[in-house]
DNA sequence: CCTATCTCAGCTACACTGAGATAA
DNA sequence: CTTATCTCAGTGAAGCTGAGATAG
């Protein structure tokens, strides 16, 4: 904490006004007024502050969330491994980032690589012993600080999560019911 | 778009279930309720469909999201121009991506740095004649297409707005009222 | 002297493209 | 042969730390 910066992500000077608020009026005598853009900058400020929290908690187990979200999935299969194919599709994210993603696990020994004696193409990645224990002693810090949503309660978050389903269903994740 | 790669981002083999739901369900008898959880997955997921959305649409421009909020924010100021240091402050960045993101608008001729000449040791980035045409025309499409949030209208957009706002008073970015 | 502003170098995490090996 | 799976190399955007120059 020696760079104080002008005081930026961290810890922000605390402006006398929502930015997000101002810039509606400014945008409205502008372009006219368009709720989406406040909603947009909404969300994407939301992401930015929950990651930074969720982030911050699990580093002393020398995770990202992508890297714990890797883990839980892999704890609720069945054999407790599924193929790269198959987390790169229930986490949305690119092949090659599944690959660097479970290559650092493997790394650190929460996960092991395995050919896939299923298919000759592919491969297992299955968590360990110790991947276990630490998924379940992060999850136990995540779920104490709430996923840094504190501020919310039980029913608010049911409510975000609605909100924001129509959205993905819209971008083709998933048919509906 | 060669490599199909099984489906992951750009069109996702839309999985039979809601992959957030499952993930819920499973949680559930492991660690017991957290909507917290499936709130914070929600927030991540959208932001990355509303990210790639927009940055697909300013691609045409050579802009980045978030160089297209540090060109809108310099059209609202005054005179055009802005120090560093407020952009940091403004956009909730770390001092040295405002560099960066400055030097990159700067190379594409949009944006345009002097020294400061009420402060020494500042730097005021402001918007050129380009600069002001180019973020005229991508505001045009930016709207044409909601913000990527054509499936809500103007009211659900309000909702997501207020839903979000206790987080970003909570993380302190400013005083409320 | 201390603080503020900004830049640079270097690092990390992540997404993507393109190419290629291997197997279904 | 075509398609699918995965890896590697490289690039780009973005965030951070640490250090240092300069000025209030």
């Amino acid at each position: 904490m020696t760079g104080r910066y002008g005081g930026a992500v961290p810890k922000p000077l605390s402006l006398p006004f929502d930015p997000i608020a101002r810039a509606d009026e400014l945008w409205k005598k502008r372009w006219g007024s368009v709720p989406s853009m406040v909603a947009i900058t909404s969300i994407m400020r939301a992401q930015q502050i929950l990651l930074a929290r969720v982030d911050a908690a699990l580093k002393p187990y020398g995770l990202t969330f992508a890297r714990y979200e890797a883990l839980v999935l892999l704890t609720f299969s069945r054999a407790g491994e599924l193929p790269m194919s198959k987390i790169g599709q229930r986490l949305m994210v690119h092949p090659t980032s599944v690959t660097n993603t479970i290559d650092r696990l493997e790394r650190s020994g929460l996960v092991a690589k395995r050919p896939n004696p299923a298919d000759g193409r592919g491969t297992l990645a299955s968590i360990t012993g110790k991947g276990r224990e630490v998924v379940e002693s992060a999850t136990r810090d995540l779920m104490a600080m709430d996923f840094g949503l504190g501020v919310y309660d039980d029913e608010e978050c049911a409510e975000i999560f609605a909100m924001l389903r129509p959205l993905r269903v819209g971008a083709g994740d998933f048919e509906p019911q």
